[in-house]
DNA sequence: TAGATTGTTAATCGATTAACAATC
DNA sequence: TAGATTGTTAATCGATTAACAATC
């Protein structure tokens, strides 16, 4: 499990650079240096060489970056060249969002199974994908190469649901149920709290709502 | 605008204390100590210590916290115990997703409105709130007292409708939008791009997968 | 070649952890 | 009072920024 010693804020900004990259690479932008990057994204020039040699030299000195290149190569570094298949576990407004979201299957992840406790949600169908029961999700993760599953449901599920999934050979949860799972730490869990966001949103306004009046 | 130093880090920490006491409250759990607190989060002692200490001293030697109360204090530091009112823009998926999750009125923050280009939505009710076309919105923010919008609308129209919310009055922006906005520093934006975390949950799927095997 | 800009090392800054005196 | 645990200062660690030699 050799830690390769790359920190997480490193990985958080990927998909930023990737974003942007895309957007000039769509304007058609061939070339870009750190300096014009870093004024358009508002970071400095050095955190983002700083950055991307973590994961090699994909510049050139005096010339700067290619921007189609780049984009390529950070894609690859997120694994956006791999396919993985995900099922959404829970089949409320949340999961169903979620489901309907087509842009996931153009950075390869492939919106396969819906699954729900409850049985007035059970047949019913997103995106042409039929919700089925719980007690079929162990076997479909089996038979349908799943790594990936999405939590949505309420947190008092949710650790269960979890322990489930890895028993089953899920490799990584997108977790959007409000609370921390417990799993080994070879499973990958991503953490979407709304509500945790809401509430820094939250302390930011009153704040300057407090300093302003 | 006097910023009062303290970091977003810290910040962004507040809402799981809040989740754990609350829980632990609910529990009937009265007292625990920073070393206890550590435990259960897996975090450290000092750093609990230290995050409280920049907002004030809320527990008491030799004895630890009461949880009841640094449960209150850290909600009003997070200004949960004021009310907001917010806004939905876009009725898709998420929009209604969004809209139909109770739990926000419960920390204060009330779903008062929701508007949509789409004519085909305009008329929708979701959890009693009726969609609205977008010509409504200068004014009905102007009306009920908003200050929060919520913005779940394709990325392309993202960045000039937060401009025409910021004048019309909006303080802050919670942005699912996955594009970077462009508002003056005094409004507060909170972004949840929820591409990025997909794609930060693949890399280091990605990166395990790849020293496995 | 000269100019530009990278890759990378060194300096700085900030955040986390450790230690301990204060005190309940 | 003695023991426990905070609040807070000091030490460490990691991340960001600055600087510059290498090189296209």
């Amino acid at each position: 499990m050799e830690e390769r010693g790359i920190s997480q804020a490193v990985i958080q900004r990927l998909p930023r650079y990737f974003r942007y990259l895309g957007e000039l690479k769509d304007e058609g932008v061939e070339r870009i240096s750190s300096k014009e990057l870093s004024e358009l994204m508002k970071v400095t020039a050095s955190q983002i060489r700083q950055d991307l040699n973590n994961f090699g030299g994909f510049g050139q000195q005096g010339y700067g970056y290619n921007v189609e290149y780049l984009y390529q190569e950070i894609g690859k570094i997120l694994g956006l060249d791999k396919t993985h298949h995900f099922i959404i576990i829970g089949a409320g407004n949340l999961g169903r969002a979620l489901g309907n979201y087509i842009n996931f299957e153009r950075r390869g992840f492939i919106f396969s199974g819906m699954f729900d406790q409850n049985l007035d949600l059970v047949g019913m169908e997103v995106r042409g994908i039929k919700v089925q029961p719980m007690e079929s999700m162990e076997r479909f993760i089996k038979e349908n190469d799943i790594d990936i599953a999405v939590l949505t449901i309420p947190k008092a599920g949710a650790v269960a649901v979890a322990e489930r999934l890895v028993q089953n050979g899920i490799k990584a949860i997108w977790n959007f149920a409000h609370v921390d799972l417990n799993v080994p730490e070879n499973i990958q869990v991503e953490n979407v709290h709304l509500s945790d966001s809401l509430m820094k949103l939250s302390y930011n306004l009153n704040r300057y709502m407090r300093e302003n009046e």
